[in-house]
DNA sequence: TTTTTGTTTAGAAAGATTCTAAAAACCACC
DNA sequence: GGTGGTTTTTAGAATCTTTCTAAACAAAAA
């Protein structure tokens, strides 16, 4: 009789979520969704990030399976996918709105929340588009340079 | 802000700005600079499509100059560089601060000018970093789905 | 347990970008 | 205009990320 008044975790939903479209609730999937929900942080993973993490845990998962899963995931609505620089594609477990700030050195994400940027006009859209999403990236150099 | 008063188009800087930086004036960087910046029309380009242009003139470049000229040209100010979805790497011809229309059906790009995006708040860059660029770009849907 | 069907996997394939080192072109100097 | 030193260009190889393939495997149903 333990209370469970924690808001349900991306974790939690999983099964239910998996099985309304059908899929089948595997080992892999599991762990993934394990890992990247588990804690509430947020993150930033790539492909490659969670090859050498499944493997570090013992629970080795292939490239392939990494990318169906992500994608799989981004449709089921428990991941974003960020795109910024050519180097590689992001998937970001904060849902909410938000923006980022990117470190044109190193590359890294960071977080920024959706109070901290105010956009006073947008264009309309062309006649026969409307818009899914406006995506703020602010870019960050060294201080000194 | 300054208006944009529109100097010498890049063509006729070229020279000038090449031996600036102890380049030479080369055919390639020639025909490149006079193909993308001759008519005074916003480009975004891939260096597929240039590879394809060159070609198409009876000017061929290997794919390897292409990427060299056109980081080149970004260095001197002449392009900027866009990343928006990981199929590809545009280059932008048009240097005034603006934003993007991105079509995510067919991955086109379609520039929104600077008086139609107002950002009223942005939140103060880390203290080690400074504020390179802001980036916003309109995620667009077909608009019946 | 057996069957059915969906999933995972390693490796191949594809696509974009960068690297290499040999040949060609630019340009300063005569 | 030629020569020589240096930079550029080039084709092809290499690298990196992502997707595809089809064979082995695992989950759910019977």
């Amino acid at each position: 009789m333990k209370p469970n008044s924690k808001p349900a975790s991306s974790w939690e939903r999983l099964p239910e979520l998996i099985r309304k479209r059908g899929l089948r609730l595997t080992r892999q999937r599991l762990f993934l969704a394990k890992y990247l929900f588990e804690d509430q942080e947020n993150r930033h993973v790539t492909a490659a990030d969670l090859v050498r993490e499944t493997t570090k845990h013992k629970k080795h998962m292939s490239l392939a399976t990494i990318y169906n899963t992500l994608h799989q995931f981004v449709e089921l609505g428990l991941l974003r996918e960020v795109v910024i620089d050519s180097k590689a594609t992001y998937f970001d477990t904060n849902l909410s709105e938000h923006h980022h700030f990117f470190h044109e050195k190193t590359g890294e994400l960071v977080d920024v929340l959706q109070g901290e940027v105010e956009i006073g006009k947008l264009p309309a859209p062309p006649s026969d588009s409307k818009i899914s999403r406006v995506n703020v990236t602010i870019h960050l150099q060294d201080k000194n340079s």
